[in-house]
DNA sequence: CGAGCAATTGAGCGGAGTCAAGTGTGGTGG
DNA sequence: CCACCACACTTGACTCCGCTCAATTGCTCG
């Protein structure tokens, strides 16, 4: 892993996503002031569980899993963060520990915030705060759904879920890539791979066509009400 | 459901829990300017999943659970919420619109904020700002948590974590009261009231005794290593 | 063309949900 | 004071979903 000072290009990035277009644009050159970038391969761990963490992580590219282990080895996926999302927020109002183990799910680059820095200016700047508050709060949101999804539905509801969620509303068939290795969407929707698998299966009978990482759909309807 | 304003005690509370206690006393007393009280008996909903929500929730007494609903009408706890605690932060830096349902779990008395005010004076002060960071880092660590164990544990030792998180560090045997019927349990922890039963069967033989609320530990170490 | 990894499929098992019956306990009223 | 009822909880029997392990297929890239 080397670490880098930002290229022009990877500022855009940041500027552009849903954190720092949210930001105050002085705060946001401030904090992209003494921001860094490291590069790592897939399988690099970021940090693990209860690390102290000093900087905020904001995916360029790639892919990060957030994940738990077991006491027998087993990992529990807690989010999976894309292009242009933020990691760490959390830890930074807590004891600056992580809670979970980080790992890049592929070829990732990595912009590094210092969360002392972004902590100050979230204690001078409200517009700083207020874009922090909306960040907890769609995370908070969405790790609620996860918890929800895993105790009301079954592998295959689950599934024809994640599929209509990236489904543009009014059309009635379409189709789109996965963002990553079905492995990763496995662990992100709490199954093992077989159980993905074997839910695709089950959801050819409604319609549902996957080919390498494409998915189409034929019949939303059929998929709604499984 | 009547709605009162506050009393002296109800103040008192309120000032002593953990969010209050965070914020910068000219807030707080700004915030309890446009307070109410409402008293509620158990099974009481209080709000529903997509209703708009005006106010934030402080469970005064009582207990209130937050939980979703399935198509086919099962129900999923997120959270459970005790005296002190603050229900519907979240929605507030969203649509406005609740995410879940809200039902009380015992008698219960509910302060009621007005979340535009608290809103508006996170905006103007970082001191509210931050106190509403930490109290939003803080739940959602504890969802995480809660997902977490989901897929990681399993009934006994989701039950065993409960157990030993009551648990004053250092002790080898100790007992607590349960702070709510053994039904709200098995929802906070993802299981039906059965499998907790069975649960504390099973976690006899590592030295729980179970009788009505009360729960008594012999062997802390036995516990830990379930 | 072959090596290696991703994904699928099959067989078997175990955990937990469901339904149903039984046990205990606290509260009410005779 | 006791009988009875209501309700919380427990226990049993059964089913089913999803995990594990193992074998196979299919891809991708050297």
């Amino acid at each position: 892993m080397k670490t880098l000072r930002l290229t022009s290009s990877d500022r855009a990035i940041l500027l552009n996503s849903r954190f720092f277009s949210r930001l105050p644009r002085t705060a946001a050159e401030a904090i992209l002031e003494g921001a860094h970038v490291s590069t790592h391969e897939e399988h690099d761990t970021l940090f693990r569980q209860d690390d102290p963490i000093d900087d905020v992580l904001v995916v360029l590219s790639g892919l990060v899993r957030l994940y738990r282990l077991g006491k027998d080895g087993r990992e529990a996926d807690i989010a999976v963060f894309q292009k242009g999302e933020v990691i760490g927020v959390n830890t930074m109002f807590l004891d600056r520990r992580a809670t979970a183990n980080a790992q890049a799910a592929e070829p990732s680059i990595i912009a590094r915030l210092e969360s002392r820095k972004l902590h100050q200016l979230a204690a001078e700047d409200t517009g700083v705060a207020q874009a922090l508050l909306e960040l907890l709060c769609h995370h908070g949101k969405l790790t609620e759904d996860c918890l929800a999804e895993d105790r009301l539905l079954t592998a295959p509801q689950r599934v024809a879920n994640y599929i209509l969620s990236h489904c543009p509303i009014g059309s009635e068939s379409f189709s789109f890539r996965l963002p990553f290795q079905k492995n990763v969407l496995a662990g992100k929707l709490g199954l093992a791979p077989e159980a993905l698998s074997r839910a695709f299966s089950t959801l050819r009978q409604s319609g549902v066509v996957v080919k390498g990482r494409v998915i189409e759909i034929r019949d939303r309807q059929a998929l709604e009400q499984f």
